[in-house]
DNA sequence: ATGGCTGCAAATAGTTTGCAATGAG
DNA sequence: CTCATTGCAAACTATTTGCAGCCAT
């Protein structure tokens, strides 16, 4: 059931909680949001929707011009209270790469980063791929409540790729 | 000569190229920039002297509020500047640990850090202290240019601290 | 005189906030 | 009806840029 949209243009706007997910193997977004205490309004769900459809990395920037590209109407502004609201709650998580922007990965499993200083890119280094056979013990009345680890790549010189 | 202090003539810089320097175990100010091939100016010399005194995490904000308080006569475009020429020239390092504010690191020695993520406090956390006994491969034609760990830390629950 | 560096202020970029309007229950 | 949420624009914060003046060469 299309909920009502604001009188909007109709071919806009159809994403029902579920119509994004049928096939996907993970729950349905609405439920997934519901988990975080998040109320699933149609916003939360398009951007849920872009977001969340894969393991990502996001600036906010980068999600409004996808949701507009796709015809959603989400202000600049929802797109910032969702990204906080959604990281302030687990469903995401904010990643600090470079100074200048914000950055959200839909994955908040542990993991790591490559990060292409050059081109900016962000990959994912999975957990197995990095191991550490030791780590200073945190402060005194401290735990470690995250490790990020991010590898900055530049290009090689030249041959020696591989 | 006696560098100037907080109250003065709006116009001079009295600011030679060593004086800050003379009694200390590090080589000159002066020269440290001219290795790095940065004209010594008065204002990078000042700048050069807070924020390479010692091992520390500056912003640029804090270190212009620094200079103001001890009278130094720079302004914050310089402030800017300057700093982002010292990072170019690899003079200091620049850190992402917070999204919001760019931070600077005197030193530029590999080492790692931990972040208080409620007091954004930043500690350094020396390279013999972490050891990786597995790092992935970088991608084709890259290059590891450099490794950023972060150990985020929150306040333990309670009694859990040693 | 020349060229590099600086200060100032205006311009940007990214993000947050205030508030009226809107829609779901 | 009521309350949470949204959109818009203005407010903010952090940083960069344009340009004229100054200093050392």
């Amino acid at each position: 059931m299309p909920a009502g949209r604001p009188g909007h243009p109709p071919h806009l706007q159809r994403i029902s909680r579920d119509s994004y997910n049928g096939a996907m193997t993970q729950p349905p977004l609405a439920e997934r949001l519901a988990a975080h205490g998040i109320q699933p309004t149609a916003q939360r769900l398009r951007i849920a929707a872009v977001l969340l459809a894969a393991p990502q990395h996001m600036s906010a920037e980068q999600l409004l011009a996808r949701l507009e590209a796709d015809g959603a109407r989400v202000s600049k502004a929802t797109v910032y209270n969702t990204l906080n609201l959604f990281a302030s709650r687990g469903l995401i998580r904010p990643l600090s790469v470079d100074g200048t922007r914000a950055w959200f990965d839909s994955n908040v499993e542990a993991h790591y980063h490559f990060h292409d200083v050059d081109s900016g890119a962000l990959t994912d280094v999975a957990v197995p791929d990095v191991e550490f056979s030791r780590l200073p013990p945190p402060p005194e009345g401290m735990e470690v409540a995250g490790i990020d680890l991010v590898i900055r790549l530049r290009r090689a010189p030249r041959g020696t790729g591989a």
